[in-house]
DNA sequence: TATTGACCGAAAGCCATTTTTAGTCAAGTC
DNA sequence: GACTTGACTAAAAATGGCTTTCGGTCAATA
């Protein structure tokens, strides 16, 4: 029998095999059975875990967001002042989502073109999951008194929306320009929103 | 012998027809011949006024960026507190960016993905003419004691930068949202960095 | 001197044919 | 019998050869 772990395993090399291919060969020219061939099972194997093609790769870019998430959760738990940690929440926001596109060069507007749709309605949940890791730091500022009240979840999106433009959904990583100067844009715009809500 | 007026205005006719064109048919699908027809004068005299029908649509926004411009430094010279200034620049800046392309609806992506290189290194430049005048403002605001010291052009930067997701730049002003929830977050968003920036 | 539209070559559209590929499922494996 | 597979199919994409369109030019014209 298949176990939970096994099936899991199986899931995260398909992805595996999928960021791999993608950077080789964008999305249109990569095909099931590359994946199948790469990751050493049969195609039909490949349908045991998603049902599309158009699944494998939102699957992946499901998967960045949760590592992200998961780094984000951990530096919230940091005892570090809440200033510091929100900075580092959100310059880690961009760098890691810039450092998990980046060896796709040319191959991010194909993918982008052809899954336009279903990525923008998943950009709003990442965004909410996203918010909601940086309202609760938000939240014991305000409690500790670092921060001024007001609504915690409306502060992140903000901290979010102002930072949107450094992340590479529609410009390639080449076109955002030097990850130094990515870092270093996110890391001033943060610490001036931080005024604004500092006491 | 053509007076400066009437070249001028001519241009103009040219980028009026150019944005009623764009609207209906894209940027693809757009001739010079339409053009042409659309201005009442003949092909040829297009190529009069602009060198290629890339450099018809550039020039169209870098109309609108002026216009932009224009209006941001009337703000700019206004009789309200520097903070209102900043404010209500920002949220036309936004404003006005999404008024002028709305009725672009489906054929901005063409348009978008046919210049993409030219536009991008424009965009550079629309930053900066529009950072410059916003740092003007900072700049009277740290003299008159409303604002803290810091360099101002990179204040101003940051604030653009934060409101750069506002843009119908990539995404279309149907996918961007409600041109009154746009208004909200770029008024929201400007206050928390005033606020950042605020003595 | 200013304007034009006929003209040219390159690019885009078109369409019929071939090839590739996403997704399925009966057969095979352990 | 639970799990995996690759041959199979329908649909989509690539190919190629032909036709039309269109960006850009420039000799003719007003």
């Amino acid at each position: 029998m298949r176990t939970a772990v096994q099936t899991k395993e199986v899931r995260d090399a398909i992805l595996d095999a999928t960021d791999m291919l993608l950077a080789r060969y964008g999305y249109k020219k990569m095909t099931i059975d590359d994946i199948a061939n790469e990751v050493g099972i049969g195609k039909g194997s490949v349908y045991l875990h998603f049902s599309s093609k158009e699944e494998i790769a939102l699957s992946h870019v499901d998967r960045i967001i949760e590592r992200l998430c998961d780094k984000l959760s951990a530096i919230a738990e940091q005892n570090i002042s809440t200033e510091k940690r929100i900075e580092k929440m959100i310059v880690t926001r961009v760098t890691f989502r810039f450092e998990s596109v980046q060896h796709y060069t040319q191959s991010l507007n194909d993918l982008l073109s052809s899954l336009r749709e279903n990525l923008l309605s998943r950009r709003k949940k990442y965004h909410d999951a996203e918010a909601k890791i940086i309202a609760s730091v938000i939240k014991s500022g305000q409690k500790s008194g670092d921060f001024r009240s007001g609504n915690a979840l409306q502060l992140a999106n903000s901290f979010l929306l102002a930072t949107n433009s450094l992340l590479p959904f529609n410009l390639s990583t080449k076109e955002l320009g030097k990850r130094e100067d990515i870092e270093k844009s996110a890391r001033n715009l943060t610490r001036l929103l931080l005024r604004g809500i500092k006491k």
